[in-house]
DNA sequence: AATAAAAGTGTGTGCGTACACACTTTTATA
DNA sequence: TATAAAAGTGTGTACGCACACACTTTTATT
């Protein structure tokens, strides 16, 4: 059943060495001559070694300090989330002396952005975690930290082949799909379908448009044909938003369901309300709070959740996966598309469990 | 920022005393002058210090037995995630000295249940962790953990009052009303919906029931108004089960949905495959292989997934939440009820990243 | 008042690892 | 071949805590 378990001064005993000797193996720390190297090293990996982490943390005072990247939560509530998982992912990292700093920006503010992004870099942290959501301006420092050798790990938005440690967040067009299925599933004729992409610049916020192409293509695999109308709005801009989505809503005959792409999805159901449009379906993402007031009055059917509290978390938990217990970590992590409707968002809301110790396993 | 971590030395200096003491107070040990464990409960308290849980398991050498009571998954494939769930959790904890016998019984056989309920008492474990599928034959056995205080945590099947430390699972009258929502939201008009218990003794499994109670609350609180019909059937029986089945189905006007309460909908797809009758929808539970092939083929539209990987991992860490780590533990605990259809299918089954140290938190 | 028992307190070692340092052996250089 | 440098190896201490043990002071008993 359990075999007891081995440790560093085992291994020293077989290999007649001393555990010094076995440590400077383990850690690469070099001046070991090569035919005791290899004999450890054999040991070692048949007698399945694994290091006390426990034991590893207390002995070795190292200090390992990470940023985070990401927009300010007063302005758009959805960045909360990110925030508090980035938050619990540092209490539980602490007692293995790891601190993480964070910059917050304005997320419609791309200045912003690269003024924190700055001084993050100045700051010289062993780890950066980010939502790369200007992509434009956060190029060259993807590129900054990969010739550094500063492990980044991405969230909430893909960024391919900038040498990131890892991508954490959701599969957009696979999101896109889904909600195309959960349309479909409630409508047995063919109708009009309206994608509203809300708040976001098209051009710098690819996932978007992989949702939307999730949706088409769901639709296009489908014998019946749907219409599909596409439509930008901006909220800064009330009277503009309110009249170009009343003439989409009058414009297309039988629309009969709407899919936001950002978290904005509580602005279309506002207006729908107002001009009681009740019978068109509205699906969107993301559980805060104002979305929520619409799914309990029913407005809104699904939200599709991110899970950004997980993200947050996951992508301060890879940094630590690999630069405190060097453990290999995955390049791109998918959190689940959790469907939330009313019945089934308490348990949601409700914080998950989470945690630190995956790497004893 | 970071104010320095308290340690027991540094609250013996502050209290002049020897660490010793400090150590006799946190662990009620007993021996200490009054007057000076008040002392140094009192810098305790405004220190607030937090034990350096890595050296706490380093120091102390006690070892924790638990037991795991579930079901056979060679006999039915839904209780291998609970198995993996507790060995992961196991994996985990095995550094803080936790240890997992498993005790695998019949779950059609109330007597096997009953040996291994004996085993398992006889082997004294410090927790217990097990799945009340029997309500009648584990009742005695509570009742008996109860007075030698062995706390227990229940999954699966919640059983109310008889002292369990805590339960894990589904809420299943919510995933009642949850299959309720989506039937109607792929629903224009009123329609027949048939209720299908299969292979449970409804007697001595008052879950089914109340996942039967939330449909009909749910469509009870409707406008229109649905037929519902309930039957129960016994896969044992081959020929009983699909004439049952088929008498129902074609005994019920404008029948077009099933819920099956188990995860035996893959048996309902399959025969309802067999007769062509392809425009009866089926909402089932749990992503076991057949229910999923049937998933991919579009015969089941929707399943909800009872985690129950997640409630194997949880109901071992409820317990060393406990009794290792000595924190308070929710006597309660529901899972997420997720709604699975084909397109996020595949983010519910890579497994879930979950680990040891919230406590650190 | 002498002595035993009990209550209270301090000291020291070990848990498994990291890491600095001291020491020994080999190799390179003159 | 002497000697310095480099390479290789062993020893010891610290991390924060648990816990056994030794020791000191107080209280109870005769």
């Amino acid at each position: 059943m359990d075999q007891k378990i081995i440790r560093i001064k085992d291994i020293a005993l077989k290999a007649k060495v001393s555990p010094g000797t076995v440590d400077r193996v383990i850690h690469n720390r070099g001046k070991v001559a090569e035919k005791v190297r290899i004999r450890i090293q054999k040991i070692i990996d048949e007698s399945n070694y694994e290091p006390n982490l426990m034991a590893r943390a207390l002995g070795s005072k190292k200090q390992y300090r990470f940023a985070a990247l990401i927009p300010d939560h007063q302005v758009d509530s959805y960045w909360l989330a990110p925030k508090t998982g980035i938050e619990k992912a540092a209490a539980e990292l602490k007692q293995f002396g790891v601190s993480v700093q964070q910059f917050i920006f304005n997320p419609y503010d791309a200045k912003d952005f690269v003024r924190k992004a700055e001084e993050l870099t100045a700051a010289r942290p062993e780890g950066i975690f980010l939502s790369p959501i200007f992509y434009h301006e956060v190029l060259p420092f993807l590129a900054q930290w990969h010739d550094s050798s500063v492990p980044f790990v991405l969230f909430n938005t893909e960024i391919s082949d900038h040498g990131p440690l890892s991508y954490i967040g959701q599969d957009s067009y696979q999101s896109g799909k889904l909600a195309g299925k959960l349309m479909h599933y409630g409508q047995s004729e063919p109708c009009s379908i309206l994608i509203a992409h809300i708040d976001e610049k098209i051009d710098n916020a690819a996932h978007l448009l992989k949702k939307e192409e999730g949706l088409r293509d769901y639709f296009s695999q489908q014998q019946d044909v749907f219409g599909i109308t596409t439509i930008e709005l901006d909220s800064s801009d009330p009277e503009g938003f309110n009249s170009r989505l009343a003439d989409a809503v009058n414009g297309i005959a039988d629309l009969r369901h709407i899919f936001v792409t950002t978290s904005k999805a509580h602005l279309v159901a506002a207006e729908l309300e107002r001009r009681q449009l009740g019978d068109i379906r509205i699906i969107g993402y993301d559980l805060v709070p104002a979305n929520l007031h619409y799914l309990e009055k029913g407005s809104i059917g699904f939200l599709i959740n991110q899970n950004p509290e997980r993200q947050g978390y996951l992508g301060i938990r890879q940094l630590a996966d690999f630069l405190v217990f060097r453990k290999a970590v995955s390049k791109t992590k998918f959190l689940p598309l959790d469907i939330i409707t009313l019945e089934n968002l308490r348990y949601y809301l409700e914080e998950d469990v989470m945690n630190v110790a995956e790497k004893l396993a």
